[in-house]
RNA sequence: GGCGGCGUAGCCAAGUGGUAAGGCAGAGGUCUGCAAAACCUUUAUUCAGCGGUUCAAAUCCGCUCGCCGCCUCCA
């Protein structure tokens, strides 16, 4: 079964099938540098990060490029609130920004280009429309004039006279129509400044991502990403502009992500219902916000909220403690030297074979299907029971039952490899985990300790009274004791 | 008003014609001095409602109800 990905602009999954055999080339449009990201933000681009690492382990050779929008409106306002110059607060986001993506195990896109860099690529584009009849200047701005292209609003399937009729559409008095957009915006004094035909200005929003998917991709490249949000006006825009001057198919493939809600509603900025990623950081592992990303689907909608985000911890801790459990089997000293002359598997060794057998084709068959992650990590959740049903049968592992294991082990990496995630090794992701949330707690570490050697104390001494009630009072304040062979390990709650 | 999407167990969530994955939470059991963890078993005769097409529908069509998004900057 080959890719398939859901194409906006068709409205249904389709197969892919890239311009140039064995490469991918792919453009997501990235953020504008006014403030810390939130983590809408950050769904978009883990989603898209997972697109990229799974074309790549589909064997095509990928050109990822995302691009940082450094000159608005709102990044100048932003520099006038603070009396400072634009690229002062954009370079600082821009910063903000790879930390934020770092954190979140991001892989680096091929290229990064800014906005303010390709200026030139801007104005030939803006120059090639004017001569085409697709663009006029005026007074200093320059248009695009929406009624020479027939295609407008294909991707976004609206009307253009309906959307004229629209009472929120205000008449520019520079434009001819008041759908048309701006390429070029005359500088106001004190603005940044590029010298252009038209006078000194500054690139409309939209021309930038035409100029730098060109650059870097060609006139015609195979995906386009980015919010759905973006559909219309920006990327109806790109199309216009990009298929206007080039005479030819923009782009193969729309993809565009779902929003995060908030109480079922959109975050934003606007609304003022938003979380920053470093905010969510403070309280959650990274991993634990990407695991709960990929939990649904990347077109749907996902309603963020402390309580789905520990369930997201609890199931992401559910296949890290599988993994430190293999870690253990593998890393100790094999038990028994004598091999067994025919050796076998039990029933559930065989189940577990059986999972691990499928587990790639399934793995590879879920991720096919338009990138179905939540349905990708299922499959993982059922070799995890697998797992966990083979270990604890197991007394003595033979090098039959060892290199089941350690197949298991690998099927991990390879996925998690694809998914981003399971990057830790287990034992410390655990202890990690469970330190953090012991920040959250009113007993220490130190305290615990002393209170388990003071029930081991007990509990040898056969003082079950005592010790359970050491063990209880922990419970109370959120500590809950594990025993085991090894002795007593605890966890929060 | 126009266009689009969604409504699956207590919660989250896969599933686009062949008889409901997975996770979290819950219940019972194994283990344990008792617990916890782990493991086992179990939890939707049913997919918002009503009609229709079909041998067969959560899946296709129509209508109704409810929620959301875009139409202005927005991932």
């Amino acid at each position: 079964m080959a890719l398939r990905v859901y194409n906006t602009l068709s409205g249904e999954k389709e197969i892919f099938v890239p311009q140039q055999p064995g490469k991918a080339g792919m453009y997501v449009c990235g953020v504008t540098v006014y403030d810390y990201c939130h983590i809408g933000h950050a769904r978009a681009n883990v989603v898209f990060d997972i697109i990229y690492r799974y074309l790549k382990y589909a064997g095509y050779d990928v050109t990822y490029v995302r691009n940082y929008t450094d000159i608005d409106d709102k990044i100048i306002n932003r520099a006038n609130q603070e009396g400072t110059d634009y690229r002062t607060i954009a370079d600082r986001y821009i910063r903000a920004f790879d930390e934020d993506m770092d954190r979140l195990g991001l892989a680096r896109p091929t290229v990064e280009p800014k906005a303010t860099d390709h200026i030139g690529g801007i104005v030939a584009i803006i120059e090639t429309l004017i001569e085409k009849g697709h663009a006029y200047a005026a007074d200093g701005d320059v248009y695009f004039a929406v009624e020479t292209y027939p295609d407008y609003l294909k991707l976004s399937g609206r009307n253009l006279e309906e959307m004229q009729a629209g009472a929120r559409v205000e008449v520019g008095e520079k434009k001819r129509n008041p759908m048309d957009f701006a390429l070029w915006k005359g500088s106001k004094p004190g603005e940044p400044r590029w010298e252009s035909p038209w006078g000194d200005g500054r690139p409309g929003w939209h021309i930038e991502c035409s100029a730098m998917s060109m650059k870097f991709l060609g006139k015609s490249f195979d995906i386009h990403g980015g919010g759905k949000d973006l559909i219309f006006p920006h990327h109806e825009n790109e199309i216009a502009q990009s298929e206007a001057a080039n005479g030819c198919r923009f782009v193969r493939y729309w993809l565009h992500n779902g929003f995060v809600n908030i109480n079922s509603e959109k975050m934003s900025k606007s609304l003022g219902n938003f979380f920053t990623i470093r905010e969510v950081l403070q309280k959650f592992d990274p991993e634990t916000l990407r695991f709960f990303i990929l939990s649904a689907h990347y077109r749907s909608p996902i309603d963020f909220s402390d309580q789905s985000l520990d369930e997201a911890r609890t199931g992401l801790e559910r296949i890290y403690s599988c993994l430190a459990a293999i870690d253990e089997v593998l890393n100790e000293p094999s038990t028994s030297n004598e091999l067994p002359a025919v050796e076998s598997l039990s029933p559930i060794g065989l189940e577990l074979q059986e999972k691990v057998e499928q587990f790639i084709p399934r793995f590879v068959e879920a991720m096919d299907d338009d990138f179905n992650t939540a349905l990708a990590l299922g499959v993982l959740f059922e070799m995890v029971r697998a797992t966990n049903r083979f270990l604890a049968e197991v007394k003595e592992f033979t090098p039959l039952s060892l290199s089941l294991v350690a197949h298991v082990s690998h099927l991990f990496d390879e996925a998690g490899g694809v998914l981003g995630l399971f990057t830790s090794r287990p034992a410390v992701w655990l202890e990690a985990s469970n330190s953090a949330r012991a920040g959250q707690v009113d007993v220490s570490p130190e305290e615990i300790e002393l209170l388990i050697a003071q029930r081991a104390e007990a509990r040898r001494a056969k003082d079950f009274t005592r010790g359970d009630e050491i063990r209880d009072l922990l419970l109370e304040k959120g500590i809950q004791l594990l025993d085991s062979a090894q002795g007593t390990s605890w966890k929060v709650k």
